[in-house]
DNA sequence: GAAAAAAACTACTGGTCAGTAGATGGGAAA
DNA sequence: TTTCCCATCTACTGACCAGTAGTTTTTTTC
């Protein structure tokens, strides 16, 4: 079960491995089928196990969407920190380099963001309620960064730090119309974006 | 059965009425429970009426949500075209407005919007072709209206087209995370959304 | 290598739900 | 008033599915 901090051991690691690989696949067919319609059975096939196999690492259908909907808020906000710890020229810099970071991350877990997204109402309130203060904490440290960077005169001064929300949603977009085997390459949307979020903080 | 143009008659005006609002009603009912976990029974609950009334107005429960899903992008497009058609002093005020009704109409229609991102995927093939060509219909519209502002010079050279995407992005973004009941009132985040798109245009 | 423990499975249940067949009842036509 | 028709309803079916009880298989321990 996730949420418990064990010792390392090589039992756990087998557990958390399967874990990840029960998280894995079901977020890929929660993305392909819909949460609801979506049954544990099949994900069980997919694995090759059976379904009370899940049962015995997951207590129930909801517990395997709240890990899923974790994972892509939680390397945000971790690759958020990190960034925001690193030196940097200036704010632009900053921001800059955060956007480029975390549309990466959103990029590689497309899957788990738009899970996220879509089937986010199917959490227990609990958990809803934990994951959304995760969100909360990312966007709040992006308006500040905006603030600051305002304040030091690098954006522009009738720069509303609630475009933070904006640039949120920009980043959040992107996996409902990006696709790999698209035209654009990952790399090109990246760079767009990092522009897009430059451009609405005024930073040019 | 939406889809076909019959004569105007009283008949047909009691027809559409039905068909309306079970669409209204199906509307706000699977945008609160999700398609899959919203059962037909329950939306012919909450009209006082029983299922099988629905099936002798639309043909099964997919086609509901086809008719939802139809009516924020036909609106949006509609007021794209009637938009566009006004005269108006420059790119920069046209884009505005259109931007401006165009935001009005998805906070309006706040649910439709939603279910259609989220429950999309439950089209048929055809119900969900339909309606992606509207929706790129207006992609292009909007990206066309850059290339001439840019040619114009009234928006940054440096502007490619495709913000078209991102500014469609920021519009559908709005419906995840306004809420009538929360502070900004519906007029602030339309003059939020507006200045956001001008940004991102490259129009000041 | 036998016994105990852990892991995974087989087989089931109780409930749910899209879709349908055929009954019913109220209004329009005659 | 009687007949017919159309809208809507009652009552059902067949399939599906989350979750579980109890058994079998595999691994660990001694």
């Amino acid at each position: 079960m996730p949420g418990k901090a064990s010792k390392p051991s090589i039992k756990n690691e087998f557990t958390a491995f399967k874990t990840n690989r029960i998280v894995e696949v079901a977020s890929h067919l929660f993305y392909e089928r819909g949460y609801s319609s979506c049954t544990l059975d099949h994900v069980a096939e997919r694995l090759g196990v059976t379904k009370p196999f899940l049962y015995s690492y997951f207590k129930n259908k909801e517990a395997i969407l709240a890990a899923i909907c974790e994972v892509g808020i939680r390397e945000s906000l971790s690759v958020l920190e990190r960034t925001l710890a690193d030196e940097h020229a200036d704010h632009r810099a900053l921001l800059a380099e955060v956007v480029r970071q975390v549309g990466r991350i959103v990029i590689d877990r497309q899957e788990y963001v738009v899970v996220y997204q879509r089937e986010m109402k199917h959490l227990s309130a609990k958990d809803h309620e934990r994951i959304l203060r995760l969100r909360h904490s990312f966007d709040h440290q992006i308006a500040e960064l905006i603030r600051e960077g305002v304040e030091a005169g690098e954006f522009r001064e009738d720069t509303d730090s609630f475009v933070a929300v904006w640039i949120g949603g920009l980043i959040s977009w992107i996996p409902t119309w990006y696709s790999p085997q698209g035209q654009k390459s990952a790399a090109d949307v990246i760079d767009q974006l990092v522009d897009a979020a430059m451009r609405l903080a005024g930073a040019e």
